[in-house]
DNA sequence: AAGTGAACCTGAAGGC
DNA sequence: TGCCTTCAGGTTCACT
């Protein structure tokens, strides 16, 4: 459930449990996700306060007292769940609060959180593709994760400019540079899909015809960086997509996945103001591209 | 150098 | 029912 606004979300729904709260144990229960974990993960985390609970890119950077950050990433498959004890049971029944651990919980973090309350945070994740890596807030963004990162798609680091000078010259499709990290970290299949859609852009395209010959950004690249912008922000408003799995660490969904207008759109009517071309489905560079061949040029 | 495709891993869905 | 194939929100590595 991973791209930016999923992450985002899975962000929103753990800082309030977290931020504050002491780690009493850190429960490996396999050795490695994508990667093993870090020879020294329980030492740096166990027994101190978490601080804060942040974001970079589909990045989730969790800080621990101690200047250590735990860099975590949801893959294709992870998610979290949070299970809080209510503050009014007694202690003891925490305990038969706690549902069973579920095949593929591969982490447990074991909290009191900063109102005295017991938590425990879940990471679950079937393909294994994430991953859990260690660093210190000095050393982060030396961090290899981290060098050679493109900028956040919201807020001022996007603007038309500076991904003009990304796509100079290149002859790769639209698609395949706006899913590269190191133009801008954070978008995935579904939301270039989308951007696309809406800025009219072919996925096909190539970058360089989006730049004029002196370098700046054309008018379809403005519009272009506007509806990157928009469509992550209407996204994490709507909770993120949830496609196979929750994306909310409290169980419930996200919505947005209501509001795809080409992802998964296949042989559906598009919907453009005037268009009546049909959602296509093609394969780029090994994935799934969704877009309308007669309004997307 | 840049661009495409396979690999990593498990589960769900569809076809026969 | 079961077996087989295909596909999935990501990233990296090995080939043209």
């Amino acid at each position: 459930m991973p791209e930016l606004p999923e992450v985002e979300t899975v962000r929103r729904g753990l800082a309030p449990v977290v931020e504050g709260a002491v780690v009493n144990r850190l429960e490996l229960r396999r050795s490695d996700l994508r990667f093993p974990f870090p020879a020294d993960f329980q030492k740096a985390v166990e027994g101190r306060r978490i601080v804060s609970m942040g974001r970079r890119a589909k990045y989730l950077l969790m800080d621990v007292e101690g200047n250590h950050v735990v860099i975590m990433h949801l893959g294709m498959s992870g998610s979290f769940r949070t299970e809080q004890a209510t503050k009014e049971g007694a202690p003891g029944l925490f305990h038969h609060q706690r549902s069973r651990l579920e095949r593929h919980d591969h982490v447990v973090l074991h909290l009191t959180c900063d109102d005295g309350s017991q938590a425990r945070v879940i990471y679950n994740d079937p393909r294994r593709f994430g991953f859990m890596l260690l660093s210190t807030r000095t050393e982060l963004d030396d961090h290899p994760m981290f060098k050679g990162l493109g900028v956040e798609p919201v807020g001022n680091a996007l603007n038309a400019e500076k991904l003009a000078e990304k796509l100079t010259g290149k002859k790769a499709p639209l698609k395949a540079a706006l899913l590269d990290q190191r133009v801008i970290a954070g978008l995935g299949n579904i939301y270039v899909c989308e951007a696309l859609w809406r800025a009219g852009l072919s996925p096909k395209r190539q970058c360089h015809t989006l730049v004029k010959k002196t370098g700046a950004p054309t008018m379809r690249l403005l519009r272009l960086v506007d509806d990157i912008r928009d469509v992550i922000l209407e996204a994490i408003e709507a909770g993120g997509s949830s496609l196979r799995d929750h994306a909310q660490t409290d169980g419930t969904l996200g919505y947005f996945q209501h509001s795809f207008a080409a992802y998964d759109q296949e042989g559906e009517t598009c919907c453009k103001d005037s268009c009546c071309g049909r959602i296509k489905r093609i394969v780029q560079s090994g994935r799934s591209t969704f877009y309308c061949s007669r309004c997307q040029r």
